[in-house]
DNA sequence: CTGTCGGCGTTTTTT
DNA sequence: ACGCCGACAG
């Protein structure tokens, strides 16, 4: 018995015994790529003899490079924990760490994070008197440029209108007030590793022959600086593994490249390719729902997934008159799927855009469904939260003006925003940091000796913290910032829910901290010792700003929420895909104004969202529509009425369950009008209302079978009709020719009922 | 200098 | 509807 080879099918297998050399492995959704990956690593470890520390596996997620770390020390043991196993952004902190010195950086050089990052663009477009931008159109171009591996000097003239030559001139502002921290963006995770590569004789010297094996996750979602540095890890020895699937390419707008698995075999010749195709995961139905939906994209490798199963639940249509019905009837499906034994966190309700939760969230807490929504940062965006990292961040580091700026008033030491700016002021005709300035600030006539001695008693707060934290563990670092700052105190004092909520929020984040050191005791000791080990504390502000999207476990017993984005890479039994309709999904800005070329492009994006989102379900798959749709809330200035989502249209009705084409036709008479929300040849549609006395509030809906021919506009004597509750019956009479008529069924199973029905009325 | 109120913009996705 | 920012009063 092989544990390594055994578990793996002939794909899987023939992925993980491929030699030296490129190798592209296109994997299909569910179809066991991390476990390709995995055993890949085994495999060379265990037979072919390569240390554990001279592979590098890269993957997008702390959560995904947990779980590969995870599944390796299973099949391993422990040496598996010498692997190098993160995230493009984590293993760049951890190389700028170890470049420090030729990087110009000190070794605990803060990371800012993408608020950090829009809170300095912000201050620079204040002081550069600049209105025309918003700060987030500059952080975005920087992040772009970024993305694309370029630096200020190679900016490409395309790039030169007005609007982005004002961005250029502020990223090189801002590259010099990051420079002045000593601090380092999301993007220079990247870059600067990549630059030092480039460019530094000696760190490539260091690094090039580093990784024996280099194996990239998720592939399809890598940049180009990404791809860049992937081949600089590698070497000159090609031993590059990619795995992804080009159907599942999402990042598109962050500068993910699907060119970079499209192409590679162009960039790495001779590259062996690997289809795997045979999907684990997900039943018959579903499985042909999403392949419907992804071959119409009109750029991908052509694959299909297959699956050895049989059948499975047809796919579930919910038609809402609006967002809060929505949010109703889903927490209604939600309920039957974990009544029918589905547990609550193998239930997922996913949508495109955050803004849907709110609804969803109110109809779940109404039907007091339990519910989380994973989204990444939460814990760590808290004001009190940041406030307390700034601290750290600073006492690591004074130079980090940002962290200053944000923490020399909080909690209030009644230094006010003019003794701010004269800080500030003496500090950019200085040229120093923030810090550097204060001592001199002390003696200034300007100020009042109260301001000055505040000024003074925070700078001894700083340097306090500053001698001693390097030297503590994060948990003891966590503490001696909420002691000395009196952070915590002055919460309790205030003695409000609130203020009561946030000092718990800064107790929970020592218990983390505390618990990071736990884990890092438990940790064998680093496989190299000329790695250098930074302040503990450093770490754990790097873990905490790395941390992203989804990467805390869901918590047992709560169906989780989440965008399309956060869902890539997990799974549950029944999924929910809520806000099936043009504009949403696909939603509309990406792909409304731009170049035709531009908005295939993007609307393919989109259409490789929605084939993740249906991918992500094992047994159980629901879409769901709501005719319109409130934006910026209850009376706000849009209103929206919404077509069902083109990629409704491209699934065959089959798969919900219906007789296919060609089942008996209504008997005679008028035909039924589609409602509103089906579309052309999709006859099973669930609508509302059946009024509670003639039906339960379960059973507050009716699933209409109509006839596919047009015209008419009256309920038809004699259609054939489906109710969730009472089955097929046919029509026997209405009060009204269609618009919100009352409607005589008579089912099969339990006789004649009346129920509401409302129906488009005939134009 | 601090706290509150009213007006405004927001909504694409995130390491 | 909500959060953020600027204006104003204490």
């Amino acid at each position: 018995m092989d544990p390594i080879l055994d578990p793996l099918n002939d794909a899987q297998r023939a992925a993980v015994l491929h030699g030296d050399g490129p190798l592209l492995v296109l994997a299909g959704a569910g179809s066991g790529k991390t476990r390709v990956i995995v055993h890949r690593v085994a495999h060379l470890v265990r037979v072919r003899g390569i240390a554990p520390w001279h592979v590098l596996c890269v993957t997008f997620t702390n959560k995904a490079a947990g779980e590969m770390k995870e599944r390796l020390v299973e099949l391993l043991g422990p040496e598996a924990e010498q692997a190098w196993v993160s995230t493009f952004h984590a293993f760049g902190a951890r190389f700028l760490r170890r470049e420090a010195q030729a990087a110009g950086l000190s070794p605990s050089f803060p990371i800012y994070d993408d608020g950090d990052q829009l809170g300095l663009v912000k201050r620079l477009l204040a002081e550069a008197h600049v209105d025309a931008l918003t700060p987030r159109e500059v952080l975005s171009r920087i992040d772009r440029w970024k993305n694309a591996g370029l630096s200020p000097g190679e900016v490409r003239a395309g790039d030169r209108d007005p609007s982005g030559q004002a961005a250029l001139e502020l990223w090189r502002r801002y590259e010099r007030a990051l420079g002045r921290a000593g601090a380092v963006d999301f993007g220079d995770l990247l870059m600067r590793p990549l630059k030092l590569l480039e460019l530094d004789e000696a760190v490539r010297a260091r690094w090039s022959g580093r990784f024996r094996h280099v194996l990239v996750d998720e592939f399809q979602d890598t940049s180009p600086a990404q791809y860049r540095l992937v081949r600089h890890l590698a070497g000159g020895r090609g031993n590059v593994c990619v795995v992804g699937d080009d159907d599942q390419a999402i990042y598109r707008w962050r500068g993910a490249d699907v060119a970079n698995i499209l192409d590679f075999d162009r960039d790495f010749p001779g590259t062996t390719v690997v289809k795997l195709e045979q999907n684990y995961r997900s039943s018959r139905q579903i499985l042909d729902a999403a392949h419907a939906v992804i071959e119409k994209a009109a750029r991908r490798r052509e694959k299909r997934l297959w699956t050895a199963r049989e059948g499975g639940a047809p796919l579930q249509l919910l038609v809402s008159e609006d967002e809060h019905q929505e949010g109703e009837r889903i927490a209604r499906a939600v309920q039957a799927a974990h009544r029918g034994g589905v547990a609550w966190e193998e239930i997922a309700v996913l949508y495109r855009v955050n803004a849907q939760s709110r609804a969803l969230e109110a109809a779940l807490r109404a039907a007091r469904v339990p519910y989380v929504i994973v989204r990444g940062q939460s814990f760590y965006e808290r004001a009190e939260v940041k406030d307390a990292a700034a601290y750290l961040r600073l006492a690591l580091e004074p130079r980090s003006d940002l962290d200053l700026l944000r923490v020399v008033n909080r909690p209030s030491r009644k230094i006010g925003e003019r003794t701010v700016a004269l800080l500030q002021e003496r500090a950019a005709a200085a040229g120093l940091s923030l810090f550097e300035s204060l001592a001199g600030l002390e003696s200034a006539a300007e100020l009042k000796p109260q301001a000055r001695k505040a000024l003074a008693g925070f700078r001894d707060l700083v340097a306090g913290l500053h001698a001693r934290v390097g030297a503590l563990a994060a948990g003891e670092a966590v503490r001696a910032v909420l002691d000395g700052t009196g952070l915590i105190d002055k919460l309790r004092l205030e003695g409000t829910d609130e203020s009561v909520e946030r000092a718990e929020n800064l107790l929970e984040l020592l218990a983390a901290a505390r618990e990071f050191d736990e884990a890092q005791g438990r940790a064998p000791p680093a496989a190299d010792p000329e790695e250098p080990v930074p302040p503990p504390i450093s770490r754990f502000l790097e873990q905490i700003a790395l941390l992203g999207e989804a990467d805390g476990p869901t918590p047992e017993g709560r169906v989780a929420l989440m965008t399309l984005h956060a869902a890539k890479g997990l799974e549950f039994d029944a999924v929910i895909l809520a806000g099936m309709e043009e504009g949403t999904l696909p939603h509309q800005r990406p792909w409304h104004d731009d170049a035709p070329a531009e908005r295939a492009a993007a609307l393919d994006e989109e259409r490789r969202l929605c084939y993740v989102g249906m991918t992500r379900a094992r047994h159980q798959l629901s879409l769901s529509l709501a005719r319109r749709r409130m934006s910026y809330g209850e009376g706000g200035p849009t209103f929206r009425s919404t077509e069902p989502s083109r990629f409704l249209g491209d699934l065959p009705q089959e798969l919900f369950g219906l007789p296919p084409r060609g089942a008996p036709p209504a008997p005679r008479g008028p035909v039924i009008r589609r409602p509103p929300g089906a579309l052309p040849g999709d006859p099973h549609v669930e609508l509302d209302d059946a009024p509670p006395e003639e039906a339960g509030p379960a059973e507050r809906s009716i699933d209409w079978s109509f006839d596919q021919t047009e015209g008419g506009g009256a309920f038809a004597r004699g259609a054939r009709v489906r109710h969730a509750q009472f089955g097929e019956g046919l029509v026997r009479g209405s009060d009204g020719p269609g618009g919100d008529a009352k409607v005589t069924v008579a089912f099969f199973s339990v006789g004649e009922k009346r129920v509401l029905a409302r129906f488009l009325r005939p134009a």
